[in-house]
DNA sequence: CGCGCGGTTGAGCGGGTTCAAATAAAGTGG
DNA sequence: CCACTTTATTTGAACCCGCTCAACCGCGCG
């Protein structure tokens, strides 16, 4: 992490957990803010029926936890061995007096990393396996990888069941998925957590354009027929105060 | 809408649109938060491929618009025809200098209402058709449902592709399931946008535990292995600062 | 009326799931 | 380091829910 927003300085403490062990559970009295030193947070929920889903995943530098009174939404766990620095809510109203700009920001950054992004809404909810694992890849290659003669090597710190409450699919078809992405030579697995991107471009294309979805379909089904006109200026569209 | 967080003395501007034209699109200069007044809004993105994700739906009362600068990530239209007020950066800046308190409260409002919920997440990952749709309805029951005669009524302010949307789903399954839900006697569809809830019970029974998932589903496949012990505190975990 | 749009319903298909078994990796205790 | 156990991953086979495609209904409207 470049340039952490939170400093070690401004921290109240530190937590490490080996894999699978939480930092805080849904429904922990809280309002205090982390941030990812080293390893990986993933934060999730359970279902009635006992089902994770994961709605992130915070890497070192990410900022997670609500920064409002009230129990914690969701379970926080280390996805492998990790280590947190802890903001209570103290010391960030202690912040928000002092530093008011850089607490909103902090405040920002931890709804942003709590709450589920609305790309990973769209990828969930309509693209097929193998462009859900290539947006999750490619995503993964942006964050943590590391250039090696002109390719991409990646640490992959969770396991295949983590990638799969993630992406809304089994872990079998996550696994299956993967072997195919390397059989295009697009991936190369090295071990099973380490992998590397052989050709970016077109991990891309799959993880924005996929290439099961046929075309017709994107005319036919996606494009709706009453096309509202973009760029509206509202100001001139008002109907005045009530 | 009882107690509305914003006064009509709060905002700048109103708006109305009939249904399917946008407040703001994904991209325009933003900074303003909004405020439902009637029907109903649909903040939503399109893919690439030109399909459409509905992220949520706002109510009378409901708050929405990131409340920070920058582009607006999401698309906001009119599910049905609707009205809105708004309330400039400018006026919300002013808002944070005289009411500080209540101003924070306007903007997790909107974070909330912007956002896709984690509910949300959960449900259009795993759950199957049914379960989805008895959610969403008995959600639509609590938030707009009025009761008539120990029925709950409610006006249905979208169509079928919205909830489709929503949902991650087709509209033809939407259809489908509702017409079900309606051979169980769960509910009973009045015209196109008007339905009565006429068993709640069963509806949420439906919502939360679904009536497909096998119950060898909750043990074998959704509890881990290694289950973590809960409530953890991590006070006592802490392993001091580095 | 003819047309467009929203909604319903039916038939058939297929991607991702479930179930099952084998293999690889990671601990664990000696 | 090995033997042994446990966990994680891969792979195969069969099944099924939700999707695609298509026809039809009903309503509102020029």
């Amino acid at each position: 992490m470049a340039n952490p927003l939170l400093q070690t300085s401004d921290m109240d403490l530190f937590m490490s957990r080996p894999r699978n062990r939480p930092f805080f559970n849904e429904g922990d009295p809280s309002g205090a803010i982390y941030q990812v030193e080293s390893g990986c947070v993933r934060l999730q929920k359970m279902t009635e029926g006992g089902r994770r889903c994961v709605l992130s995943f915070c890497y070192p530098g990410d900022v997670f936890g609500l920064g409002t009174h009230g129990p914690e939404q969701v379970d926080a766990e280390a996805a492998c061995a990790s280590r947190v620095a802890r903001l209570g809510h103290l010391g960030l109203q202690r912040m928000l007096q002092s530093e008011p700009t850089r607490a909103m920001k902090v405040i920002d950054a931890a709804y942003g990393g709590q709450e589920p992004g609305s790309e990973h809404v769209v990828m969930i909810s309509f693209a097929p396996a193998e462009q859900k694992l290539a947006w999750f890849l490619a995503g993964l290659g942006q964050r943590l990888g590391q250039s090696v003669a002109g390719e991409l090597l990646v640490d992959l710190p969770m396991m295949r069941a983590d990638i799969a409450d993630y992406l809304g699919m089994t872990f079998e078809t996550v696994s299956r998925e993967m072997t195919k992405l390397r059989d295009l030579q697009i991936i190369d697995l090295l071990g099973l957590r380490k992998f590397k991107i052989q050709r970016a471009a077109a991990l891309q294309s799959l993880a924005l354009r996929g290439s099961i979805w046929p075309s017709k379909y994107k005319t036919q089904r996606g494009a709706f027929a009453f096309a509202p006109p973009r760029r509206l200026n509202c100001a001139h569209q008002a109907d005045g105060l009530a």
